[in-house]
RNA sequence: GCCCCGGUAGCUCAACUGGACAGAGCAUCGCCCUUCUAAGGCGAGGGUUACAGGUUCGAGUCCUGUCCGGGGUACCA
């Protein structure tokens, strides 16, 4: 039930390592891990082996020689699915695939249709995902798009494989942050009502602000103190209502919303504290409370809480960490900005120290976003009023083109985004390059249709022998292998590199070969191959987050 | 100063985690629509992978140093 192809693949690499382990053995030559991978070039055929490299210094002999060897002796026995075995400089053995391998493949790419490709990693596993988790003070940026692409396209990748995830968004609703939106907002509220008032010196300085006091006004009249506790939660409320809506139109939806005032409440910062205290991990000096970081192999102390009894973010993390290991999850994963880089791993550090586990807690930092208008540099500040917003964006660009442009690229690199260019790059952005692949699909199952051929699964695969159908059909064999990968890596990136390579060797198929024709058993064994590879695509853009038209 | 992430074609980025002659898209220049969608295909030009060493049969990838950009090094988040 639960085999796919990973399987099938993996049933044949695990023969040619046995093969090849045997004809070591025969030979009497050192065993030795090697490695057995799809080389670069096609002209070495589908699978390579660099056994004969390594084994060239224990030998000193040529590895030419060694590969020449080892492979004679394979061809001796008849190795299934294999065609042919060769031998390349430097000293690489490659096995060629037999075609009937891949038109196999596509057999079962039909019959497990959305399954297909999906391992059972996470079956029976739960997930914790926490992402976006921007304050409510202000609408979501670029930046937080970023985040917010990442970690939703992450999530997806563990559902594929049988995680039940949890989307959790955490913010902060208790610091200071908070504290200065109140203060902006009345500010704003008593400039609204003609009485002179004085602008917080940190204060938050966009529009958006403005817009709330009016909101205030409208609703509550013009008869609030100073300090009503409405002008933060009313902010509060409005700004959130904002972010939710931006999520939205990216398709991004969290299962659960923590709020940092929790912790406080149920008294987990107190208990944390005195489970550090108790470890001798807790001191006061000037007034301050501190974490003896050094204790645990950091670098430097650090402030849990400051002189004016007012936490850090560090110690309302740490607990809020805490009770997400308590909940149980398999796995854990946190999508920061590269600010966090030196902390996260303080509150790790405080987490083992209470002999929690946490090698699973996967934390992926991403690297920042620079925006550029006009070649220049635009330096964003929520707190300015200084941000292109991720809703200019979205309705400049729309949410595929979104999402595909944040996850094509590693988050380990920097991302420019010159948005003079946003538009221009929108019209031809590769994205629109793997919906094409799809929609001609749709196009051509439709054809086939009007034309009589209607797609059933009872065709003959054999049929497929052109270069460009064996190519095509070698890229869809790949595909569990790059979700296995990502699983690990837990980087996105991959899968849009995979079916960008997908959709280019399905383009090049469509320009050599036509699909309805004639020839009626051909036009019904190419209808399965490009059915199979709008199964491949579609399983990929969703998981991608991204649409798969019919048509374009 | 120290720590983290980068530096690859004119521009934006890949490169299956150490493999074979480093690949795409924009941009430039050719060619291909009376035939399933030209948002496509085919071809040309463009590179000392920042620099210098080292490890290895083999380095964009690993180690050391230098330079450049970003982030951190807060009683900010």
């Amino acid at each position: 039930m639960r085999r796919g192809w990973s399987l099938l693949i993996k049933k044949l690499k695990a023969i040619l390592i046995e093969s090849i382990r045997a004809a070591l053995s025969a030979l009497n030559f050192p065993e030795m891990d090697f490695t057995l991978a799809p080389p670069k070039a096609e002209k070495f055929g589908d699978i390579s082996t660099n056994i004969a490299l390594l084994l060239s210094k224990d030998l000193s002999q040529p590895p030419l020689d060694i590969a020449e060897i080892i492979a004679e002796t394979l061809k001796k026995e008849k190795l299934n699915h294999i065609d042919d075995i060769t031998v390349s400089p430097p000293g690489f053995i490659n096995f060629l695939i037999d075609a009937s391998f891949y038109q196999n493949s596509i057999i079962t790419i039909l019959e497990k249709n959305d399954q297909y490709g999906r391992g059972g990693t996470g079956k029976d596993k739960t997930a914790n995902v926490e992402f976006v988790s921007a304050n409510p003070t202000g609408p979501l940026t670029v930046g937080h798009g970023r985040n917010a692409v990442l970690g939703d396209t992450v999530a997806n990748i563990l559902e594929w494989h049988g995680f039940h995830v949890t989307r959790e968004y955490y913010y902060n609703d208790a610091g200071q942050q908070m504290q200065i939106l109140g203060e902006s907002v009345s500010a704003r509220y008593f400039e609204l009502i003609g009485k002179e008032n004085e602008f917080p010196e940190n204060g938050y300085q966009g529009k958006y602000i403005v817009e709330i006091a009016r909101n205030i006004y409208e609703a509550l009249g013009n008869d609030i103190s100073k300090n009503d506790p409405r002008f933060r939660t009313e902010a509060e409320k409005i700004i959130f209502e904002k972010i939710k809506t931006s999520l939205d139109k990216l398709g991004i939806y969290f299962d659960q919303f923590t709020k940092e005032k929790t912790f406080y409440e149920t008294g987990a910062i107190k208990q944390l504290l005195e489970d550090l205290k108790s470890k001798d991990l807790i001191y006061e000096k000037e007034g301050a409370t501190w974490l003896k970081a050094t204790a645990l192999g950091r670098k430097q102390d650090r402030v849990f809480i400051k002189s004016s009894g007012e936490p850090t973010y560090r110690l309302p993390d740490t607990a809020y960490h805490r009770e997400k290991i308590s909940r149980g999850f398999n796995l854990i994963v946190d999508i920061f900005g590269a600010d966090h880089t030196d902390s996260y791993p303080d509150i790790l550090a405080a987490l083992a120290a209470l002999d929690l586990k946490t090698d699973h807690i996967r934390v992926l930092l991403y690297q920042f976003v620079t925006l550029l208008r006009k070649g220049e540099k635009v330096k964003m500040s929520t707190r300015k009023g200084e941000f292109v917003t991720l809703d200019n964006l979205l309705t400049e660009t729309g949410s595929d083109v979104v999402r595909y442009f944040f996850i094509m690229r590693s988050m380990n690199s920097h991302l420019d985004f010159d948005l003079d260019l946003a538009k221009d790059q929108s019209e031809n952005n590769p994205v629109y390059y793997l919906q094409y692949a799809h929609a001609r699909i749709c196009n051509i199952i439709k054809h086939g249709l009007t034309a009589k051929y209607e797609f059933t699964k009872d065709f003959d695969s054999n049929l497929l022998t052109h270069n460009d159908e064996l190519k095509l059909m070698r890229q869809l064999v790949y595909f569990p292998q790059v979700m296995e990968t990502v699983l690990e890596t837990l980087e996105p990136q991959g899968i849009a590199n995979y079916l960008q390579e997908l959709a280019a060797q399905f383009h090049k198929f469509y320009g050599k070969c036509r699909v309805i024709t004639d020839n009626i058993s051909l036009s019904r064994a190419r209808l399965g191959l490009v059915s199979s590879v709008r199964i491949v695509l579609s399983s990929g853009l969703s998981i991608l987050g991204i649409s798969a038209p019919e048509r374009m």
